[in-house]
DNA sequence: GCGAGATCTGCGGATTCCGCAGTCTTGGCG
DNA sequence: CGCCAAGACTGCGGAATCCGCAGATCTCGC
């Protein structure tokens, strides 16, 4: 343990550019400080900071600008089929036009907790979490072959989930 | 504000049962319990107490818990496109043989992150973050296609993350 | 050279965390 | 039916943490 991250406090600090999709560049201390979270999203901001070399009072100030410009969320997270959701599925979706707007829409749903472009053979890929078969089957039939510009959309109904992880900082 | 879960405290919460898949039986508490900290993974257990309606000993007691049950993590979540790993992906494999054993195998692999068996046209979805091109090409064609029992695979390069929420208890 | 802006440090004071002892309820067993 | 063990909750203090704020530092641009 103790990495130690020194920070080099001058050239890489002042870093505040953007990226073209406009999230902000991160420093590696930043980096650092979000790797922490991940192993322990409670993580006193002391034992943090001591771990990454800064006061405690800078990694909360950090911590809290990570969370307001929505780089990160500390959050619990849990299998949904073992809380109460009998029904999860990945959804891929083929549109024809605006993949952008489709894209949006499906953000918008509240069943839906996961939404990626892709590239391949789906435009989009969505994450269904249901309370039950038909909830799901109203879901992808009624709201999301519904929409304009959907060409066609495959289903895959989850069976068991194997493996969640948020730790790839710390590998 | 102020839901006010109230505790039946008689046939509801002495309920040890576990499902068929061992995961533990979850009561109304512990579900609003998981709902608050899906909010706010820091809450502080007194203001989760006043939620529920439960002492902030108590709440604290459960949360550990659920925490060493496995039923839940307390995390810091990104988007890895925006913290370094420049290319993601969903890879769906198909199997011949044992679909345990590969999704086993999936799991002990670091740049693979999330695993899920599923009914479909695909045995498994798996979600890979990688450094860079190489690496992901590396892991798909030189690890995954490699493994005795990979049929197929097809891969969805990640183009932007849209969406990523874990609040659907607060639908 | 100098001011604006952003970040870091170093404080208290309020709040929270944490372990523990005691109470209450349930379920098993003779 | 009575008793004991296990599990869950409460209340309580002491330690640790969180939080806001003032002042110091550094960088950048003019």
């Amino acid at each position: 343990m103790h990495s130690e991250v020194v920070a080099s406090r001058s050239a890489e600090q002042r870093d505040s550019r953007e990226s073209r999709n406009g999230t902000p560049h991160l420093d590696a201390v930043s980096l650092a400080i979000i790797e922490q979270l991940q192993e322990d999203g409670r993580r006193p901001y002391a034992a943090i900071g001591k771990a990454v070399g800064l006061s405690e009072a800078a990694v909360r100030q950090r911590v809290q600008k990570l969370l307001d410009q929505g780089v990160m969320q500390i959050v619990a997270v849990t299998d949904p089929l073992t809380v109460g959701f009998r029904r999860q599925a990945m959804v891929g979706v083929n549109v024809e036009g605006d993949v952008e707007s489709i894209a949006e829409a499906l953000t918008d749903m509240s069943e839906v907790e996961y939404v990626v472009m892709t590239a391949g053979s789906f435009d989009i890929l969505a994450e269904i979490v249901c309370e039950d078969d038909d909830h799901l089957l109203d879901v992808i039939n009624k709201r999301i072959r519904a929409l304009p510009g959907v060409r066609s959309t495959e289903s895959f109904v989850y069976l068991k989930l194997k493996k969640q992880t948020y730790m790839w900082g710390t590998r």
